[in-house]
RNA sequence: GGCGCGGUACCCAAGUGGUAAGGGAGAGGUCUGCAAAACCUUUAUGCGUCGGUUCGAUUCCGACCCGCGCCUCCA
């Protein structure tokens, strides 16, 4: 199946074309490493590996490419300030930024390239502009693009610059350049700050050309599709265009995705709303890994979603009754055969992928999973489900989980995770103490509990049986009879 | 100011020129020792407002109101 994605350079959604014999090149602007990942950095970085796993679903061979941006001013302002040498501050952010990935179920890209291994590539991009008269070095040894040599800048942004005058609304005095908005390549170093000696001199690489560089080494000069958060399109992603299309005279990134921000309650997240929150914080209050997931790529990227604690709640309750759903179909005692039932796993994995393949469309996507679900119980319920149809079902929820992933509960690893570090950073006191609670007793004595009140239940001791529950249900362990057997589950 | 996006039930959220997916929540019911889970019924003659085009618009066009984003380094 092709996949029909919005490509901002041309403002339609156009199937996304293969070069023949080749993965697919996707190059996926990642995190500046200095400080925790925020739910909005991770919205994007969940849609960007919805979009991977839909294209391996479709069978698509993939080469995606993740920059991690490890040198910046903030960087090095914040390395500085705590004396430390840049490399071992972005490495402490760099290690929970892959944990928190790890903890929302993000695969890793195929190629992870960070900017100070490349300082060759990106040099020799700067030279390579710089011997047509694109780049050129200002006093202070910094170099900078010169925004006239690229008549097409703006393609993108649909910016149209004759408009834009210089010194409008542009900081002209700090370097010495040729026109306020040309954008600096290469930033000579300034006493005591981190830099590389090189050939174009002693300094450190400007932000967009390390994105250039990586994605020409992995990718090649021209390459299928860069994906980023929609704030990235100008002027980081024109930037790179620019620099790009001007040293090689070939097309950059034939196909361009742009995650939309999101809101937080209703306004834009920052840390002086109060509505700021990093992965880390939702864990600390008791919101599963799984959840965050599900709520965050429910809504399709294109859209602008508006992230809610309610939307949590909600999104908690939907992957209960998925989990709810997969475990009674696989506990089921089931004859041999099928009914229309196989027929509707089919039609429901099929309209799965063709709203998935309509841009992305997750909220469509989800749709006729749940339909099923409800058909499926109901067919439960009267105990018409044959072994064809179970097979067919978990089948199409196997596809489903390869995009959304969110079936089988590992949250409670991420949880651990989170109050570990919790306590490690000082932060133990923001732990919800129901995760405490849940914490205070083991899967064994669970099990042990479990087993007593089966007893006491089958000797008709309902007053100790219900006491077991009662004391259960307050450390966030849910018990469930059935006529399958007593499945418990912890909340 | 320039460019762009959106306003769908109690909440979240798809969607279509021909009469409103899905999830959550609420209410009633079935099942159950009690629960939980599950199922059934129910909750928008209505899709920001006002006009227009059309046999017919929530869907197309216009105006207005409201919210949001980008406009030099925030995903």
């Amino acid at each position: 199946m092709n996949l029909n994605l919005y490509n901002t350079l041309s403002g339609k959604v156009e199937p996304l074309t293969l070069e023949a014999g080749k993965p697919l090149g996707i190059y996926a602007c990642g995190p500046t490493v200095y400080d925790y990942g925020h739910i909005g950095n991770f919205r994007t970085f969940l849609q960007v590996d919805v979009l991977r796993r839909t294209l391996k679903l479709f069978g698509v061979p993939l080469r995606h490419v993740m920059n991690i941006t490890d040198v910046d001013d903030k960087i090095i302002r914040n390395a500085t300030a705590l004396n430390l040498p840049i490399g071992e501050y972005t490495a402490r952010f760099e290690k929970a930024f892959f944990e928190d990935l790890d903890a929302l179920h993000v695969q890793r890209p195929e190629v992870i390239a960070r900017a100070t291994e490349h300082i060759d590539q990106m040099v020799k991009l700067i030279e390579r502009l710089a011997a047509q008269g694109a780049a050129y070095q200002a006093e202070d040894g910094s170099w900078y693009f010169r925004l006239a040599a690229f008549p097409a800048y703006g393609k993108l942004s649909k910016k149209d610059l004759s408009g834009m005058v210089d010194g409008a609304r542009v900081d002209v005095d700090e370097y010495e350049k040729d026109s306020a908005r040309d954008f600096a390549l290469w930033k000579a170093a300034k006493p005591g700050e981190t830099s590389w000696q090189t050939a174009i001199g002693r300094g450190r690489p400007g932000w967009h050309i390390e994105c250039s560089a990586m994605a020409m080494e992995y990718l090649g000069e021209s390459f299928d599709l860069h994906a980023g958060g929609e704030d990235l399109t100008f002027p980081h992603h024109e930037n790179e265009i620019a620099q790009s299309e001007c040293a090689t005279h070939k097309t950059f990134a034939r196909h361009w995705m742009h995650v939309r921000f999101l809101l937080v309650e209703g306004r834009k997240m920052s840390k002086s709303e109060g509505n700021f929150f990093t992965l880390r914080d939702l864990l600390l209050k008791g919101y599963k890994a799984s959840a965050i997931r599900f709520a965050l790529v429910s809504v399709p990227y294109g859209n602008q979603m508006n992230f809610t604690f309610d939307g949590l709640v909600e999104a908690t309750a939907a992957i209960e009754r998925l989990r709810n759903f997969h475990a009674r179909l696989v506990a089921a005692k089931l004859e041999p055969g099928a009914t229309a039932l196989k027929a509707a796993a089919g039609h429901a994995e099929t309209a799965f992928r063709a709203a998935l393949a309509n841009d992305l469309n997750t909220a469509e996507a989800r749709a006729p999973i749940f339909e099923l679900v409800r058909q499926a119980n109901t067919a439960l319920d009267k105990g018409e489900v044959l072994a064809g149809d179970r097979d067919a079902i978990l089948e199409t929820l196997l596809f489903f989980d390869s995009v959304f992933d969110v079936m089988e509960d590992r949250d409670a690893e991420a949880t651990r995770h989170a109050i570990e570090w919790a306590h490690s950073a000082g932060r133990a006191d923001e732990i919800a103490p129901a995760l405490l609670a849940g914490l205070s007793i083991s899967d064994e004595e669970v099990e042990k509990l479990v087993a007593e009140r089966t007893a006491a239940k089958k000797m008709r001791n309902f007053a100790r049986a219900d006491q077991i529950r009662i004391e259960l249900a307050e450390k966030g362990i849910l018990i469930e009879d059935s006529k399958d057997g007593v499945r418990w589950k912890r909340k």
